[in-house]
DNA sequence: GTTCGGGTACTCGGATAGAAGGTGTCCGAGTGAATGAGG
DNA sequence: CCTCATTCACTCGGACACCTTCTATCCGAGTACCCGAAC
C-alpha cells in the first residue's frame, strides 16, 4: 500500500496556492521551481486536481492554477483522493464463493465480515483526512509565511 | 494506494486456520484448493506471515501451517502488515527543504504539518484494524462453520 | 488620444516511452512418517 | 511381536520471468496580453 510520490507534491502545492491573494495564479513551472520538481509531470498531476474540482486552471500569459474554492472548504482528503482515486485499497473479490470451500449464495447474503472490517478502517482513514482543511494548515504556519511564499513563487529576489 | 490481492487471501486463510483444532495444520496446497488460488504464490505469501510470527510452519508429511498464537491475540492489523509491510503509505521526502522556496533547517525543527496529518490518518487506520482479533471474526460466524471448514480443508467429502 | 487588428509568447492538456513492484511459476533442501526386514 | 534402519513422499523455502501501474518526458492546441498602425 503506497501512495504516489506526487501526493506530497500536490499537498504542498495546494498549500502554496492557498497562500496566494484571491484571484492570483501560479503556473506549473513556478510551482515546480519552488519545490524543485519535474515540471511536466507536476503539470500532469495538477490536471487531476482540476478534474476533481479542487483547482481551476487558466491558460495564456499570466495564467496558471488557483484554488477553485475557499481554502476552508478544501480538505486533505479531497486532494489525496484526487491524486490517488477514491477506491478502497482493499478490494473484496469474494474468494469465499470460490474453490472447494465455496459458500452457497444464500450464505453470502450479508457481506464478508473481513471486507466490512477493512472498509471500516478505510473509512476511519478518510474521516481523519477529511477533518483537516487547507485553511487549518495555513493557520498553523507562522504569519510571515504567506508573503514569503508569494515572493518566492513569483521569482522575485 | 492499493493493497496486494494476496491480502484478502491471507485474511481468509488465517480465519480458516483459526477454525482448526489446536495442533492441527493445513498445507498451502489445501488452502489453495479451498479458495481456488495459485498454490505456489499463496505459499510464498504464507511465508511472510511466518516471518512476522503470526503463523508457524511445519515441514514434512502431515505438516503445514498453524496459528503461532491464540486467535484472540492475532489482530487483523498484524496480518495486513505482515503482507504489505509496516511502512506508512505517505512518505515525507521533505520537499519543503528543496527548490527556490526551501525553508531553512532551523524552520524545519518541527516536522511538516502535512506529514503529521497524514501520519495521524494512518494511525487511525491502524487502530481500527488492531481493534479486531481473529477470535472476534470467528465468533461472528455461524456455529456450524468451523466443523464444515475443517471437513472441506482436509478434502473429506 | 483612442480604437482596432495582428502577432507573439506563454499557458494548459493529452499522447507517448521507461522503471519499479506485485503477480505468477518453477525447482531444490529438509523432514517426518510409513515400510520392510531382522531379532 | 517388537525394534530399527531405510526409503519415500510430502512439506516449506528461496530464486527466476511477466505484467500492470507509477514516473517521467515530449509536443500540440488554445488564449490573453502586447505592440503597432490607423482613425
Amino acid at each position: 500500500m503506497k501512495l504516489p510520490v506526487s501526493t506530497e507534491w500536490l499537498l504542498h502545492c495546494a498549500t502554496s496556492l492557498a497562500q496566494l491573494k484571491p484571484g492570483d495564479t501560479a503556473s506549473a513551472a513556478q510551482l515546480a521551481q519552488y519545490y524543485d520538481l519535474p515540471a511536466a509531470y507536476l503539470a500532469k498531476q495538477l490536471q487531476a486536481l482540476v478534474r476533481a474540482g479542487v483547482l481551476s486552471a487558466t491558460t495564456g500569459p499570466r495564467g496558471g492554477f488557483r484554488l477553485a474554492r475557499p481554502a476552508s472548504e478544501i480538505t486533505l482528503l479531497q486532494i489525496v483522493e484526487a491524486v490517488d482515486g477514491t477506491s478502497s485499497p482493499y478490494e473484496c473479490r469474494e474468494i469465499r464463493q470460490q474453490g472447494r470451500g465455496a459458500l452457497s449464495p444464500d450464505e453470502c447474503r450479508n457481506p464478508c465480515i473481513l471486507a466490512e472490517k477493512m472498509a471500516e478502517a478505510h473509512e476511519a482513514w478518510r474521516l481523519s483526512l477529511a477533518a483537516t482543511s487547507l485553511a487549518e494548515i495555513i493557520a498553523a504556519l507562522p504569519p510571515s509565511a504567506p508573503p514569503r511564499t508569494r515572493r518566492r513563487l513569483t521569482g522575485a529576489p
